[in-house]
RNA sequence: GCGCCUGUAGCUUAAUUGGAUAAAGCGUCGGCCUCCGGAGCCGAAAAGUGCAGGUUCGAGUCCUGCCAGGCGUACCA
């Protein structure tokens, strides 16, 4: 806790040449319990001070301000550790915790700036897949955790609504138009005809040329190209949010590709015009081999956009509109490349802003089996594994609390939240194989785990029958166990900056594990309520404190939790 | 070919951003409910961090080279 770091570097500053932030740099946690809760490494110092570690510390340990809240302070090795007082550390970090309450965690760095973060983005006219998980709930989880930081956060769901697929589709559709009735065309009848069309243009070569066309048609604005294509676009929409409500992900807005076209051939009329872009090989490129990339190529010979002027004009817009502190692409690591060269156009073009955009790059999702290919209809749904989930939630509701009262609501929860953690508490940077035996387990490093502790400490609260008592004498909570939640638990708001400023809510979720387990082990070994009063009261705002953090961090995470399960 | 990412117990991951004896889960084996919920807890076996060098008082973490896998590399997104 940042009181203690204080402290400690008060006490140290007489003692040392060095400036207050340089010391509390050093200041860091040990590996372990019995080294103490704060160490002072020596090594770096010893060069300065032409002394050896040892000796250093030695010195520091003699000379040092002893007392309150440190128990003791000594030197170890080339360390100088510190001890603080259990019953003043349990005092400072229940105290914070009942005071701030629900909003422990918070802070108002953030104040006054926004942040959009650009996630899921799915494309339209084929099914949420199970790989869209990752960008969702990441990108979801970001939004919470900087929002909790006092940031305004705009989620932005990107559409992949415009682009050749589009004219593949048409084709598709209209070879079998007779057979399909406009009205009730479905996202599965969408999928289909996009597994055909694939099937078909192996054989067919004109087919791409057609496909081409009709896409021409939807830029240039023809009414029947764009008729479908809205049809396309409003029901998968309609299908995506209905699973997006299952998830409890929310977008503030879900303005796609489409919406820059116009804009896009602007951005390629001034690129041309100030000479950053130019015609090769009858596209438009802006060159990047200064900077060893490949060419940023905005415009086809056929004269339509690509992604990436789409992309350049959806960054200008939202510049314009929000004046973004930060612009978080929260997109798979296959398009670092593509960011890259965004970012450079953009700083080329002369904005300042280019390098508060951030790509927020993600590991491939495989599954044990092959890789994900919507064109060969070989994917998963999101769905079938979210369902999957929230049956065998429900059968083990069944077998453990069959007289449980909103069966169907806790499994849904349980099952949703078991998918979404299962994605989550890996680290964005490494690819995911995913398999449905480790995804359908709920034992272990789990989203059910960790909802299980929280129901757990529900149950003590439950369990006492009286109104939680409004304070307690804290000092009493100093057993080994305890001691080790405090600090925990102490770590929490410094565990939600590091998630922002990481980009990385894994950060979050390995937090929440260590936390439950050692309440898990604290559990089975302490009893809460006794007949010791007092004992009880200051564990009962303990158990309350634990209670508020685990439902915080998984809140963070985007992930329900019940009452009871 | 070139560029980026990854490589830690059988499997999936962690390691306070360069610090003390590399930590968990799954799986395997063995224990724990007259006591606040066993979706839990305790213990055992199991890696010296892909390989080889280097920098450093100190390297899983930084540098160099190699190996393996993934992704990308001009008209898809």
């Amino acid at each position: 806790m940042k009181i203690f770091i204080d402290e400690i570097v008060r006490r140290l500053q007489p003692l040392l040449d060095v400036p207050a932030a340089e010391i509390e740099s050093l200041v860091q946690v040990p590996a372990e319990a019995a080294m103490g809760d704060y160490a002072l490494p020596c090594f770096q110092l010893a060069k300065k001070l032409r002394k050896a570690p040892p000796a250093i510390a030695g010195e520091l340990a003699a000379k040092i301000e002893q007392g309150p809240p440190f128990d003791t302070i000594e030197a170890v090795k080339g360390y100088l550790n510190f001890f603080v007082n259990r019953g003043k550390l349990a005092e400072a970090v229940l105290g914070r915790i009942l005071a701030d309450a629900d909003r422990y965690g918070e802070s108002d760095s953030g104040r006054g700036k926004t942040v959009i973060i650009d996630f899921s983005a799915p494309n339209i006219a084929k099914p949420l897949g199970l790989h869209h998980i990752r960008s969702t709930m990441t990108g979801h989880a970001l939004c919470r955790i900087f929002a909790a930081l006092g940031y305004r956060t705009v989620a932005w769901n990107y559409l992949g609504d415009w682009g050749t697929q589009f004219g593949q589709l048409m084709v598709s559709y209209k070879k079998r138009e007779h057979e399909l009735s406009r009205g009730e065309i479905t996202v599965k009848d969408l999928l289909d005809l996009y597994v055909q069309y694939h099937k078909e243009a192996e054989e067919e070569e004109t087919l791409d040329d057609e496909a081409r066309a009709w896409f021409r048609k939807l830029e240039e604005g023809d009414p029947e190209a764009a008729g479908l294509w809205r049809i396309f676009r409003e029901e998968s929409l309609k299908e995506f949010k209905r699973i997006y409500d299952r998830l409890g992900v929310h977008f503030d807005t879900y303005e796609g590709e489409s919406r820059f076209v116009k804009e896009s051939m602007e951005v390629i009329r001034r690129l041309l015009e100030s000479g950053l872009a130019v015609k090769s090989e009858g596209a438009v490129i802006v060159p990047l081999d200064q900077w060893k990339m490949p060419p940023c190529l905005l415009m086809k010979k056929d004269g339509t956009t690509l992604y990436a002027t789409r992309d350049i004009a959806a960054a200008e817009f939202r510049h314009a509109s929000y004046q973004f502190d930060r612009l978080v692409y929260v997109v798979g690591s296959q398009q670092k490349l593509h960011f890259r060269q965004v970012f450079k156009v953009l700083e080329l073009m002369g904005y300042d802003w280019a390098g508060r955009c951030i790509h927020a790059d993600f590991g491939m999702l495989s599954f044990t089996g092959g890789t994900f290919s919507t064109r060969r209809g070989k994917l998963i749904l999101l769905e079938d594994v979210l369902d999957k989930a929230v049956e065998i939630a429900r059968a083990i509701i069944e077998e453990k609390n069959p007289t449980l009262e909103n069966k169907d609501e806790v499994a849904e929860m349980v099952g949703v939240g078991a998918v979404i953690f299962g994605d989550i508490k890996h680290r964005r940077n490494k690819d995911v194989v995913f398999d449905w035996d480790t995804a359908l387990n709920f034992d272990g490093e789990t989203g059910p785990y960790l909802q299980y502790s929280y129901v757990r400490l529900g149950g003590i609260i439950r369990k006492y029958d009286e109104p939680l008592p409004a304070a307690a004498n804290f000092s009493l909570l100093t057993t080994d166990e305890e001691r080790a939640l405090m600090k925990m638990l102490g770590d929490f708001p410094e565990i939600v900056r590091r998630a922002a400023a990481q980009y990385e809510p894994s950060i979050v979720a390995s937090y929440l594990l260590d936390l439950s387990s050692a309440f898990n082990t604290f559990y089975q070994k302490h009893r809460v309520i006794s007949d010791d009063r007092e004992l009880t009261h200051a564990r009962l705002l303990f158990v309350s404190a634990l209670r508020t953090v685990i439902r915080k961090g998984l809140d963070l995470l985007g992930i329900r939790c019940p009452e009871r399960m």
